[in-house]
DNA sequence: CCACATAGTTAGACGTGGCTAAGTCTTGAT
DNA sequence: ATCAAGACTTAGCCACGTCTAACTATGTGG
């Protein structure tokens, strides 16, 4: 989606920070780091769009037998273009088919990535509600939190899930 | 095929609204709360950008004196004309202030912004590392997490920092 | 069979947030 | 005092994700 540029070549377009030295010590490592942590927080805000359709259309079907796009607008609190234009880009991107003024329906990708997202979604809510919070809150948090937690930290969420599930 | 799928009746049309009413009542409260959520998301998305800035811009004012274009970029991990549309933002909405070819200040606002940022990054760090994580993927995953709790749950997240610090 | 309501599509605008290329300003060495 | 290097800006590109307005398709009912 967006420049592939800065990958396998040489030239390293970002440490042209030789010659800072006072400010931050020499060769920062720690900016390093810090700048592929947002690196990933803005791959994950390209796919939260993807994520939260297929998830969505995955219960449509689920609920209703078809997931229509006025449906995803109501639920997703968007007008029924923006939902034509996001399914277009999920078409391109091999998660749903479709044919024109027909429902949607989940490729095998799409059902896949579906499949990893309730599970993760279930995960997150269960961890926040057994920090004491009510359903509302935990599942509206869990809707902005799941895109951002990396597998180590979903398994310690796991962890505290199960351990408070069974206190003994 | 999937047309079919939906519940084995051919395609008889009148059972698609039968079922949406049936699935979910007409204005239905659920997808109103739903959308709510995703409106959230959405928000906090649309403050992200802001709230990283003036953050690190506080970092690096406390850290080395001042805050530098280009090493704003160095550890957000993006361009300089990035970083300078965005701080264009910035200062149109009244966080920095600058002057051309000079380095760049917080206002009040700004500051204040910053502070409730830095606690609030703080207390989800020490949360994540509270539940077993290790120092590099606590700040990662907190990078994107932040962003998207709410009061109730970083409260949630204070209590188990503090509780797990006295363990009794 | 036609008309109307509703679902879906298309066109076009806007703001965000990335990028490159190329220009301008500042500053430190010579 | 000059000049080159590095910092900053400008201009222009692109994709995303939202919107409104207006058009087209579908299908129900008179």
């Amino acid at each position: 989606m967006e420049q592939e540029s800065r990958d396998g070549s040489s030239d390293d377009p970002q440490d042209r920070d030789a010659q800072r030295d006072v400010a931050c010590e020499p060769e920062s490592p720690a900016a390093q780091t810090r700048a592929e942590g947002f690196q990933a927080v803005r791959d994950a805000h390209r796919s939260e769009i993807a994520e939260d359709y297929v998830e969505l259309i995955q219960e449509l079907i689920e609920r209703s037998g078809e997931a229509r796009p006025v449906d995803i607008a109501e639920r997703m609190g968007v007008r029924q273009p923006t939902v034509a234009k996001n399914l277009a880009r999920l078409q391109r991107d091999g998660l749903i088919r479709r044919e024109r003024y027909r429902s949607v329906f989940l490729t095998g990708a799409g059902q896949a990535l579906a499949d990893v997202c309730r599970e993760r979604h279930k995960i997150v809510v269960e961890f926040l509600l057994g920090l004491g919070l009510d359903r509302e809150t935990a599942e509206q948090d869990a809707e902005g939190i799941e895109h951002h937690v990396s597998d180590r930290t979903l398994a310690a969420f796991e962890r505290a899930v199960k351990a408070s599930e069974r206190p003994g």
